[in-house]
RNA sequence: CGCGGAGUGGAGCAGUGGUAGCUCGUUGGGCUCAUAACCCAAAGGUCAUAGGUUCGAGUCCUGUCUCCGCAACCA
């Protein structure tokens, strides 16, 4: 079972360059990544970790359409962006690359031919809406229409955005391209297809069988999946940014993103490595392994590993260690309602401190489940931890160091039974570490690095040296000598996960970092070594610092709100005859029951002055149903029937929606009849 | 009976069969070298809930409830 490998290869999720990184994209790939990689570094081995941006896809096109740029304006300045910030926060990546490289275009135009000629592909032709004056495809995003929910009129054909519906392009109403404002007609299209269904029976086995030991959010995801059966996916799409599908009649067809993506990880590895990239993706000697999140289980576990097997020379990865998300403040992080910490805002509000982000996203790891990023935590961590514990040690070992021996590391005389027990602890801690981040816990790797300040810390306090140097100097070189070794090797413990500190704690010490190997060594400073000077490792965080922070979030979170809102521009005239159409009546809710197995939808018994009519409405997460018994509402009542979870619905029941999405029903202002007409 | 993850002391989290643990917070004490930091001790949990398997269950099985993500649903 367990397979020797002789080098490592680490890639990272490609961040999507319409907007910079935040906190989330940190905690959930890039600090474990990076702690992984600096830890084998360390160690001497070889390692190399990829990383880049993804650059296709049609939300950058519609973002440099409403700027009235080119979507390469934007992939260069969010990359730009997020490849400073990774650089800030000491991602040591070997390559921050992209996925609008050449290399990459060659690669992943190879990588599709190849499967192309090996008949890897199924193709099917199917009907699309096409702007017949731009002479293009519409996809999704590009056709905007009225929501047939709420009657936005700006809804997108995969989402309306005033409502939260996800919607088939085909559901909207008077859909108009977002090109040329023309509406679209049908027309056939041709696509090719990855059939993963040829490929289950070996994913089955590889995974369900031959990696049992992955975590369980990733080993249960992939086994759903595979339990559902696979279906083919379509691997190309009609637009024209993006890397073109490169085989005859594909003219304005370029590849879908989740499949070009995937193998930037293979051109990125070229770009470095022109010569000796190969070794890295197709020595079974190399094991591979992807640092994700939990919404990108389903591309690294079955899609791309039955991309290179089609292909048929690449290694599969050997663990694909996916974390779940970050929470901020008790809410989902979200780039459109900007709540999120950015990270190039954060550089700027926290001047180095990256260590401090960077632990604290490390102890809070959503390892196994969904975690919450507060500021309060943040500041404890960093006041109660890093400083009171880590720094505190170091400064205090320092500075008694420099007030008895003038910042020369004393010799260690006869050692006491305590003295050679402290010192065995250090080489459990490293057994320990290693164990740990060898299956990727780092949060109690980490935990268990701080364990050996917590060590350190409960030494002097024993032994209490500035007691003794009263009576027994001879025994205080002892003690500060061991306090000293503790402090060279923290500098080891902690270099994979706070880099930046223990740069300056190796200047502190006056050594150039030592190898890991050193880890647990009682002779790291030899005596006579000259210390350099000391300063603080950390330092507190006051309360206004961090209510600065969080006042920033809801300022932001209120601002953004209320840019959005805006009352909707008055739809064009209709004739009088139009609105005649429409049949608005008040009835009475006789009963108002929830649908099972739909959070929204709620079903109402209307009296409506002729016969009872049924009316299925979508609002269970505005009102409690007996809130509604009783009451008045208005409703179309000549609006065709249709059903909805096997209910027929007669009707719709009118309400005003905030910005916010909530909703009032709307209700007459006195009693009348049921079944009276609204006019 | 849609799929997956999760429910453990005040907070955040570990813990996949054998005396319930860690960090923070709280309370009391000690120390004073140190960034009012450090050290010790204590209080605090019927491990969501009800059954079951077992000599023994937080840990395995079954039912129920709740939370998160995905899917469906918003006439």
């Amino acid at each position: 079972m367990e397979k020797q490998f002789k080098r490592t290869l680490i890639t990272t999720a490609l961040p999507y360059a319409n907007g910079p990184v935040h906190i989330g994209h940190l905690a959930g790939v890039y600090v474990p990544a990076d702690i992984y990689a600096r830890y084998l570094r360390l160690k001497g081995e070889e390692v190399l970790m990829i990383g880049g941006s993804d650059e296709h896809g049609v939300p950058i096109t519609l973002r440099a359409k409403k700027e009235g740029v080119s979507p390469q304006d934007i992939v260069d300045r969010y990359h730009g962006i997020i490849k400073q910030s990774f650089a800030d926060f000491g991602i040591t990546f070997d390559i921050y690359s992209r996925t609008t490289s050449a290399t990459h275009h060659e690669m992943a135009s190879d990588f599709f031919r190849k499967l192309y000629e090996k008949g890897e592909f199924i193709e099917k032709t199917s009907e699309q809406y096409y702007d017949e004056e731009a002479k293009q495809f519409l996809a999704d995003r590009y056709i905007t229409g009225t929501c047939p929910h709420c009657g936005n009129e700006r809804a997108y054909g995969d989402q309306c955005e005033a409502c939260g519906t996800s919607l088939n392009a085909t559901d909207l109403i008077d859909p108009k391209s977002a090109i040329s404002g023309n509406a679209p007609v049908m027309r056939e299209t041709k696509h090719w297809y990855l059939p993963l269904d040829k490929h289950e029976a070996f994913l089955r086995q590889w995974i369900l069988e031959g990696h049992k030991e992955w975590k369980p959010n990733v080993y249960g995801q992939c086994k759903s999946w595979l339990d559902m059966g696979l279906q083919p996916r379509a691997v190309s799409r009609d637009l024209d940014w993006g890397i073109p599908v490169p085989v005859e009649g594909a003219d304005g067809k370029v590849l879908y993103v989740w499949f070009d993506a995937p193998i930037g990880y293979i051109s990125n590895t070229k770009e470095l490595l022109p010569d000796s990239w190969e070794k890295w993706w197709k020595d079974p000697e190399t094991k591979m392994l992807h640092f994700i999140g939990k919404d990108n289980i389903v591309f690294h576990c079955i899609v791309f590993p039955a991309m290179l097997k089609a292909e048929g020379s690449y290694n599969l990865p050997e663990n694909v260690p996916a974390n779940e998300f970050l929470n901020l403040e008790g809410d989902k992080i979200s780039t459109s309602r900007n709540w999120a910490v950015w990270l190039n805002e954060y550089l700027v509000d926290m001047p180095g401190k990256q260590d401090v982000l960077r632990y604290v996203l490390t102890a809070n790891a959503p390892e196994t489940k969904d975690n919450d990023f507060t500021w309060k935590d943040f500041q404890a961590r960093n006041n109660n931890e890093l400083v009171a514990i880590l720094g505190n040690f170091i400064n205090r070992a320092l500075v008694l160091t420099d007030k008895y021996f003038a910042g020369v590391v004393p010799a260690a005389g006869e050692l006491t039974e305590y003295d050679r027990q402290t010192l065995k602890d250090f080489v459990d801690v490293k057994a320990n570490v290693e164990r740990l981040l060898d299956t990727f816990h780092f949060r109690d790797a980490q935990k268990e690095a701080m364990n050996l300040a917590r060590i350190g810390n409960k030494y002097l306090a024993d032994m209490e040296p500035w007691k003794l140097a009263k009576t027994d100097m001879k025994r205080v070189e002892t003690i500060m000598n061991i306090a000293l070794q503790i402090s060279a090797n923290l500098a080891i413990a902690f270099e994979p996960f706070l880099p930046m500190s223990m740069d300056k704690l190796n200047a502190m010490l006056n050594v150039s970092p030592l190898g890991w190997d050193r880890l647990g060594a009682t002779d790291l400073l030899p005596a006579g070594h000259q210390l350099g000077k000391a300063e603080l490792l950390f330092e507190k965080i006051e309360d206004s610092v961090i209510e600065a922070q969080v006042q920033k979030l809801l300022d932001t979170k209120k601002a953004n709100e209320e840019a959005n809102y805006k009352a909707k521009p008055i739809r064009e005239n209709i004739a009088f005859d139009d609105f005649t159409k429409l049949d608005i009546r008040v009835g009475t809710v006789l009963e108002c029951t929830k649908v099972p197995k739909a959070d929204k939808l709620l079903q109402f018994k209307i009296e409506d002055g002729l016969e009872k009519r049924t009316i299925v409405s979508g609002i269970a997460a505005h009102y409690k149903p007996e809130e509604l018994i009783g009451k008045q509402v208005c409703f179309i009542a000549n609006l065709a029937p249709r059903t909805l979870k096997g209910i027929v619905s007669e009707g719709m029941i009118l309400s005003a929606e905030n910005a916010d999405g909530t909703l009032a029903v709307i209700t007459p202002e006195k009693e009348v009849k049921p079944g009276s007409e609204v006019k």
